[in-house]
DNA sequence: CGGCATCCCGTCCGATACTG
DNA sequence: CAGTATCGGACGGGATGCCG
């Protein structure tokens, strides 16, 4: 068929909205606690996303749970080191998208806005 | 901030269950009729959906339509010079993807199913 | 053949509130 | 601080049917 290719299983990893950016992230800190990654991405991913993106990386084994058992809480994640291999395609996606960016920048200036004039 | 780099680009073009396998699949076979790719895509992928991913990787510049302006139809999609860049990460993917899918099965032999009753 | 229209459902994601 | 509970909206994706 050709469906059953390898894109397919990353796409399921690291698909949706945040997985991505927070594999990333979790690339360049070493490791992160709760809120601070939660700050750290773009600032508006809910608590209730973040957690359960975690978890979802937990269970794919690329994130790795630190859990200090103090009060207060004091919990880190970070990635294992299979989390680590994921940095081969995404350092490959995060050049491209930058490219990507300037693409689109370059055949469209001006975003259209087909009916927005703003005479003012 | 950290959130507004290339991986969330590449993410937005990319992502959703179709998208990478059509540009995987776009990136081997030089050019594919519609349904022919359909055809190739698992063969359960509806018109629709197909129709719809085709416009937006059109609207990125990825994939051009080519209208062989015939009766009947005769239309043809093919990456851009641009789509084709596409390999650098979906390559990338591809040979993550596999090896995830070797550490999965070392790691869970068995699927874990729980919760599927499927009664019937 | 290559689509579009309609209906529908499940998931994704977010806001808010609350707990240990 | 590090989550969980609940609600609701938006969107992705599928089934079916029809049209040029």
């Amino acid at each position: 068929m050709g469906g059953r290719v390898g894109i397919s299983v990353t796409l399921e990893v690291v698909c949706g909205k945040w997985k991505g950016l927070i594999l990333w992230k979790l690339l360049k800190d070493e490791s992160m606690r709760f809120n601070a990654l939660r700050r750290s991405l773009d600032g508006n991913i809910s608590s209730r996303i973040l957690a359960r993106e975690l978890k979802q990386l937990m269970n794919d084994g690329l994130v790795e749970r630190i859990d200090h058992q103090t009060v207060p809480p004091h919990v880190e994640y970070r990635l294992s080191p299979y989390g680590r291999s994921t940095a081969s395609f995404l350092h490959a996606m995060n050049q491209w998208g930058i490219k990507h960016q300037e693409e689109l920048e370059a055949a469209q200036p001006y975003p259209d806005r087909a009916g927005d004039e703003s005479t003012s």
